[in-house]
DNA sequence: CTGAAAGCGCTTACAG
DNA sequence: CTGAAAGCGCTTACAG
């Protein structure tokens, strides 16, 4: 690998000017910089981002944070079904952070306490920002990068501070159009399956729904509320659970498309057919709800914004903008083959 | 931050000292390393990771090349559903590397001509080595690599040099495995969908069904055998297609799960049921594949030992150890509901 | 066993 | 406009 020495000794010139050529500095002479970017094209010659990195006292390096570390690694967390739908999400966060010129980090784990040493692990490889996803509010990172001044995006979570935005679909919107949808086909006695009981999503989830369901008159009916794991295995128990004791409901609102899928499973082991017997929906449109039998209606979640303007913002924090706002992404009903009219009651 | 500088002034000891402490120096007096290790604790001090990579002339960082850089970045990709099985191995890479103490990168995508700036963006950021998954032979990282002698271990692919390794399951021996399953249950006339025309690993799970077929004394029907891609919408399209044409088959072998749910739709389209009709196979084993409505009969690649022994390669041949061994991983088949006996013959 | 010094490859005031 | 020098925070021969 050449060395700014190298490229300077070949342009004739010093190493400053060598960076300073590289780095658009207004005041250099048309001959200089020619005879300088012949000498790096002659060479072959990159600037050594780690010691661009010590010198600048920080890196072009984001940090990336999956869901939470409590329950285990980050890339670990990927496989679980719970969070199939951040999968397509990272996508567009590393989309972003490319075209803007940042790498992306996994850092190895820190030991020891946990919240300082892994602001310490941040702050020794020098990352220039955090990409915070899924990971809950009581996640101890979220305060301590909060506290830290490290720029953070937060997306779901809401974490705000003077270094810190969040970018997070309006849930409870979405909720409520997926649940018009099902009013709209007549359906009246609705079952919920939102997600975690005292998760902040599944709550806004369920609310969305009740306020749907407020808004045609009707009281959403307290045994008809399930809470389950975010996971198709828990989402299938529930419901099994839930049919063992009523099974007078035709239509369902699971908190996601992979709770839906498991779901339809629990449903189809006791002989209901979807749309036929029961309706269903899902939430975040998978990749995969296209693919169930029958193709899940659910609610679309921006994934492409979300990710796009989550690293856009978190630049802007890097670059020490103000007033950084958060932004709320509209969420967009889907209607596929799992929702029909309700059948006239026998 | 505190430095090496504070620690050794708190100390009473020089930069050196501390250094040499933090490195395991052997001749160390017990006084000066009880003093470090106080100041240390004090000061809450970790070295700074850019200034090492920068003396040590290396990072502790592994880079992360996912799928082919011609089809988009990496984590793109990862979204599709050709890719699903590697969203599973990508948690035991980053535990063991995590274990090993070495940091996970995904590089800013390079511009330019290719290879040569990819090797470039690697050295650049003093990477240690790297870690190829699913990257096609012909891409052309995998010459770059071996040629600038990157510690390099590639998943599936084989590469192989004097700074590289692969580690890849035994596709071959899973594809006869499933195969003989259906011979066992009584198919004869059996389709392959093994995945697309020219792909290695699918030619070795074609080539293990036909193994398995000609030592059953059966020969397969080339118009049997349809190709398409890894993902769920070509294998859809793939068994339409192949339904138009014939009937006359009773057993399905897809090359991925996925593929086999692509298949399970456009069975289920044309009223054809699953293993009642036919009996259908995936390969892979991903998690989704037990919640396929029938849970899927398949060939379970044993992802944990695949990643984590490749990291433990990946990390032997950055220390520079020789005769590092490729690593061909046993299958094992996983029998489910999709696969059934053969209906006697109407 | 330990310190002073050099050096990793850059950038950036400071002069001129 | 440009160069010499200092410095980012470490590690490691070189002496002693």
């Amino acid at each position: 690998m050449a060395t700014s020495e190298e490229v300077a000794r070949l342009a004739g010139v010093s190493r400053a000017t060598v960076s300073r050529v590289l780095n658009g500095s207004p005041r250099i002479s048309e001959e200089a910089r020619r005879r300088v970017y012949e000498a790096i094209e002659a060479l072959g010659y990159e600037p050594d981002i780690v010691a661009q990195s010590l010198v600048r006292q920080r890196s072009r390096t984001l940090a990336l944070g999956l869901f939470d570390e409590s329950n285990g690694l980050s890339l670990t967390q990927l496989g679980l079904t719970a969070h199939y739908f951040y999968i397509d999400m990272l996508r567009y966060i590393e989309q972003e952070a490319m075209a803007q010129g940042y790498d992306l980090l996994l850092p190895s784990r820190p030991k020891g306490t946990y919240p300082e040493n892994y602001i310490r692990s941040l702050r020794i490889r020098r990352v220039a920002g955090a990409v915070m996803l899924a990971v809950g509010v009581e996640d101890p990172r979220v305060h301590a990068l909060l506290q830290a001044g490290i720029p953070t995006v937060f997306l779901d979570t809401m974490g705000l501070g003077s270094s810190a935005v969040y970018v997070r679909s309006d849930h409870l919107d979405g909720a409520r159009q997926v649940t018009e949808h099902l009013l709209s086909l007549g359906h009246r006695r609705i079952a919920f399956l939102p997600g975690p009981a005292g998760n902040m999503v599944a709550m806004e989830r369920l609310l969305g729904g009740q306020q749907a369901m407020a808004q045609a008159g009707i009281a959403v009916d307290p045994g008809l509320i399930f809470s389950s794991g975010w996971n198709v295995e828990e989402a299938y128990q529930a419901v099994c659970h839930l049919l063992e004791q009523r099974r007078d409901w035709t239509a369902l609102v699971a908190g996601s498309d992979l709770m839906a899928l498991g779901a339809l499973r629990a449903l189809h082991e006791r002989g209901l057919r979807v749309p036929d017997d029961v309706s269903l929906t899902g939430f975040d449109d998978v990749v995969l709800s296209q693919y169930m039998t029958p193709p899940l209606t659910t609610v679309r979640q921006d994934r492409a914004r979300m990710g796009k303007e989550a690293v856009q913002r978190l630049v802007a924090l890097i670059e020490g903008k103000e007033h950084v706002a958060p932004l709320i992404v509209p969420t967009q009903l889907v209607v596929r083959a799992s929702t029909a009219p309700v059948r006239p009651q026998v």
